[in-house]
DNA sequence: CTCAGTGTTCAGTG
DNA sequence: TCACTGAACACTGA
């Protein structure tokens, strides 16, 4: 699932294909769970409208269209935006692939047309994504119920040790928290307590003001050294516990020959390298 | 067939 | 009331 970075990479293709392009068709499928509003009023939105922009805040992303309402949309854990490459052959994919490497995608929900004939879809097979029409996103749920942006709005580090302070619960799931932090997730959790070497249980007010600011410099470059990579996670640094966490494995070593342990912290499944946090 | 999964929400609990 | 946890959601793929 998207996390802020496939979510930021995804905004900027957007921007790209469709910044100053008109939407000139509209296919929106008929389903209530990942559409808020009914398909008419979908298309009615963005049919005829100009596209100026794309923004971003946690991971949620929507259009700004040269009238209102605008769409908003969130990837849940398999949604994303796809393009053709080449018109009925490959597409590029931003947010989770689906198998079928053809256009349109398998669980494609909304497929927009533009004036260039160009084309976008979004597409999400496990249907846990949701797409919302709103007159001002940033002002109005659930955009407005997030906390800073885990990219753009790092508080600087007196704030961000006061917002420890406030906050009883382990450390795994307050990053998890979209109130807290917008845009962490699972894999960027473990990431940013791996590197900060603490331990996923400690609980938040219980840091000092050194492993609190450790914390907030590693938040800070694992959010940013993983945008920078477009979300191209070979690209991520071979030290990183990223690439050595998937699957449970047993005997699963890190980069640096250190065993990893797994955990269930907020319902997640949380990996960790106890020989290094604490 | 079973189960885990890159996310969010909400009922239940303390 | 607040804060937190875990089940539920819905579906694919290993």
């Amino acid at each position: 699932m998207p996390e802020l970075p496939e979510v930021e990479a995804a905004r900027l293709a957007v921007v790209r294909a469709a910044a100053g392009r008109r939407i000139v068709a509209v296919r929106c499928a008929d389903d209530p769970i990942v559409f808020e509003a009914p398909p008419a009023r979908v298309r009615r939105a963005l049919l005829g409208s100009r596209v100026l922009a794309a923004h971003r805040h946690g991971k949620h992303l929507w259009f700004e269209l040269d009238r209102r309402p605008w769409p908003v949309f969130h990837f849940g854990m398999t949604g994303g935006f796809h393009q053709p490459r080449a018109p009925g052959v490959r597409l590029v994919s931003y947010g989770r692939r689906h198998p079928g490497e053809v256009w349109p995608p398998r669980f494609t929900r909304l497929r927009i047309a533009l004036d260039d004939g160009n084309e976008l879809a979004f597409a999400d097979a496990r249907r846990l994504g949701r797409v919302r029409l709103r007159h001002d996103p940033r002002s109005e749920p659930p955009v407005s119920l997030l906390g800073f942006d885990a990219l753009l709005e790092l508080p600087p580090p007196r704030r961000f040790r006061a917002l420890l302070r406030e906050r009883s619960a382990p450390l795994k799931a307050l990053l998890l928290d979209q109130t807290f932090a917008a845009g962490v997730g699972n894999w960027m959790a473990d990431e940013i307590l791996y590197q900060a070497r603490l331990d996923p249980r400690r609980r938040a007010d219980t840091l000092s003001d050194e492993e609190a600011d450790r914390l907030r410099a590693r938040l800070r470059t694992v959010v940013a050294t993983s945008v920078r990579a477009l979300n191209d996670s070979d690209r991520y640094p071979r030290t990183w516990l990223f690439h050595d966490r998937w699957g449970r494995e047993p005997g699963a070593l890190t980069a640096r020959g250190e065993p990893i342990r797994y955990l269930t912290i907020a319902g997640r499944t949380t990996a960790w390298v106890p020989s290094v946090q604490r």
